[in-house]
Formats: C-alpha cells, structure tokens, sequence
DNA sequence: TGGATATGGTCAAGTAGCTTGACTATATCG
DNA sequence: CGATATAGTCAAGCTACTTGACCATATCCA
C-alpha cells in the first residue's frame, strides 16, 4: 500500500461487515427471532448442513468447548437446536437445527438478499460480484470470529 | 442479489475485515505494545487528531460513558492516553494521547500498510484501490461496534 | 491385546468488559 | 434566575466468556 491512510481502508472493511450484519440481525429480529444474537447466526452456518459436535461448533467459533456447550445448551432452551446422539462415536452428540432452526436460517438468507439490494443499486450487479470474488481471494478461511 | 448465497458473501466480508484487524494486532503486538486489544486502536483514532472528551469517545465505540471512562482509566494506567483540563467546558476533560499512544499509533499505522502488502501483490494496486472505492460507497458510516 | 494417551463433553468457579442506576458539578435555555 | 440538559464518576450487577478438574470413550502402539 502507499501512503494513504492503510487503517481507514481496514475501518471501512469493518464498517462494510458491520452493516450487513447489522441489517441482517435487524431483519431477522423484526420477523420474530427475538431471542438470538448475531453469533448464533454463525453457529446455525455450522450446524445447517449435517449438523455438528460441540467440539466442532466450538473451533469454528474459536471459543472454548465450555463456551460452545453453553451456546448450545442456550439454544436447546429456546427450540433452535437438539442434541442427538452421534451415529459414530459415543463420546459425541451431534447437535442438528430443529424446524425452527431451519426456517430461522431461511429468514437469515433472505435477510442477507435484502441487505445487499442496496449496494448492488450502488454499485451495480456487475461491480458487486466483481468486488466479492475479489474478496473471496484475500479473505482468510478458518474459525468466524468476533472482532475484538 | 440473486439466488447465490448472500448470507456467504456477508461472511466474506466480515473475514476480510477481520483478517485486517487481526494481522494489525498482531503487528503491534509484535512491536512492543503488548498491552492492548483491537479496540483501543478504534479509541486511538477518535483521540489522535485533537484528543476527545469521554463522552464522544462512548459515542465514536458505541458504549457508555461509563464504559468508556473505564477504557480511559485503563489507557491512563497503560501510558497511553492523558486526562487534560477542556480548554471550553469545566465539566469536561479532554482525553488526549501521550507520547507512547502516538508512537502506537503510527505501529498501527505501518501494520495496516503491511496487512494490506499481500492483498495488492493478490489483486493488485489498481483493483485494490476499485475494492477500496466501492466499500467507501456502500459502507455506513456511524460508531465503530463490535460485531457481536 | 491392553495400557497409555488423546479426544468429546460436562460441571464448577472465576473473570473481564460491559450494563443500569444514582449522584455531583457545570452548562444552557427560557 | 430557575429548570433542564449534559459531562463525568461511583457502585453494583450481569453475561458471555475463561480456566481447571473430571469422566467416558476412542485411538495409538509396544
């Protein structure tokens, strides 16, 4: 980078991911989910396909077991998530969404769409995928985790 | 957005930023200032230009005042940051930064310039720049939060 | 095969960073 | 001037995390 101010670029990155997150937790909310944070968004990510032991749930949140049991216990309480037994390791349970989970993680993606209409109005369909597949090649992979 | 998964292209982003933040810190962290976590480089640059009052520095992080007062107490303790007269309000006091914050500041300030190196050599310096403008556009403005 | 070690999970206790509530001092408004 | 708003602090409480200890099961290897 040259010589302009590199950690207002990094801010405005943050401000970008903020804002969606923002809009999508607000919209998520405003359809009935008022019992979830943003994080549980994150974890259903991990949990909707086949679901996930706690162990897993917890690397990828790159939190402590403790702290992704608890998660977990706390959506249980609140009907998003079950435990179940795991199919090939007894020590393990896997934890699946339930059928509210699910339509959560429905109002979740549609929120998203919603969320970025603006921005493809701002910048244009094109300019958008351009700016995302850019992003995909510099975003690291690995665990989702809070800012600071 | 169409029927790609937008909830994916947010969680791009919030890793890019994140990725960002975290090789920032970790820059820092390298450099001597073992002290500190992400946040306080956001407090570092409310207070850079003309110092700020507790009040705006709550206002800029999104906290309470008495949040943010901690946060001052604790910069303070740290060498960081100073509590001056306000030249204009005998309420407030003016919270500006010591010499050993500027010098953070402008480690920061380099660390940026080499978290964003890799991603000028991936996508190159025009593109990066395009990137750059684009999120400028569409990024809200506002406080600084944490992402959950 | 079996004993050592690693891994999945939970229980319990402690902690850091935030909150709400109450209060004082100074500023501003009418 | 008096009423109200604002800057800041003190105190207490909450919550999402942590560390540490522990048990059950799985895996590794002599």
């Amino acid at each position: 980078m040259h010589s302009d101010d590199a950690l207002s670029l990094a801010a405005v990155f943050l401000a970008a991911g903020r804002g969606l997150v923002d809009a999508i937790h607000a919209d998520v909310t405003a359809h009935g989910y008022r019992d979830l944070r943003p994080v549980h968004g994150f974890a259903f990510s991990r949990l909707a396909p086949d679901g996930a032991t706690v162990s897993e749930l917890a690397a990828h949140l790159d939190v402590t077991k403790q702290a992704a049991s608890q998660m977990v216990d706390e959506l249980v309480r609140k009907g998003y998530v079950q435990r179940r037994a795991h199919p090939a390791d007894a020590r393990a349970r896997l934890v699946v969404l339930t059928e509210r989970g699910r339509a959560c993680t429905r109002a979740a993606e549609r929120a998203a769409q919603a969320a970025l209409r603006p921005w493809a109005a701002e910048l244009g369909e094109r300019r958008l995928r351009e700016l995302a597949a850019d992003l995909a090649r510099v975003a690291p992979g690995g665990p989702l985790r809070p800012i600071w």
